[in-house]
DNA sequence: CAAATATATGTAATTATTACATTTTTGTAA
DNA sequence: TTACAAAAATGTAATAATTACATATATTTG
């Protein structure tokens, strides 16, 4: 559980309420959120809050590459303030989201070469999809 | 170039005039195209064609198994009617998504060490991020 | 303090996708 | 072939994520 104010100063993103706010959600909650997810947790305690605000908030900390932007699910991007290399396991049946060691043999952080010479890569993202334990065990 | 016609029939899926024309688009143009994108491409010489059509269309494909949907780009789904494994590189300048060989060293039809055992695997998705070499040419 | 800049907010627009009701086409059996 | 049932296609309207944009608030700096 790290502090978001560090965590965001160590990005160099001004550490405004909100920011530090959402930030401290994401690094709280490792559930993959969506916009609305954070909106909905956060609006109770912050009134004035507003959905712009969250947008904006996660494309700052995204541009600054402080968090990790998923897409793995059709309906709305997800975000992940977990920078260490990971892949992702979206459940079919429940929608949940879960994270995955990457695998061993493949250092993202590391040219790929499958990939021309000429490109160059910024990230990586491994999306598995399937069924989780929890769904397989109630299913009837 | 496969015929689209028995492509169709090969998966189970009754090959109407609808579904044939936009599989041939799909088996004829790599490109990963949005719903979109199909539509606008058939629609001049299907002058009936509906987009919901196209969106039915592709949920019929998706369900059988015929193709892939990709879900790189934030702003749309895209399909592709390789099912061959390969990953998948998308320029964050231009918006391209191309083909790439999936890493030699994961194996995508073999169940991945790093999930659970109790979990079901059904697909596997590489994403990777950056710039093309076009972009990278034309940067000033 | 005052001006400039950065950040947040609210509303309205955009757009991909889906829901749903209706129509058309296709397959089948009398 | 004709009639009926099932499958597929169509059009319109709704949903919902995201963005554009104008305005307001907060913060920094001279």
């Amino acid at each position: 559980m790290q502090d978001a104010h560090e965590y965001l100063i160590a990005h160099n993103i001004h550490p405004s309420q909100q920011r530090v706010a959402v930030m401290r959600y994401l690094l709280d909650h490792h559930i993959h959120p969506t916009a609305d997810d954070i909106y909905t947790a956060l609006a109770p305690q912050m009134p004035t809050l507003s959905k712009t605000t969250i947008y904006n908030t996660l494309k700052v900390f995204a541009d600054a590459g402080a968090i990790q932007v998923i897409t793995i699910d059709e309906e709305a991007t997800r975000y992940d303030a977990t920078l260490l290399p990971h892949a992702h396991f979206k459940c079919q049946k429940c929608g949940l989201v879960y994270d995955i060691d990457f695998p061993a043999n493949i250092d993202p952080t590391a040219r790929q070469p499958e990939i021309p010479k000429d490109f160059e890569l910024t990230s990586v993202q491994i999306y598995y999809q399937g069924i989780c334990a929890k769904c397989k065990r109630n299913q009837n």
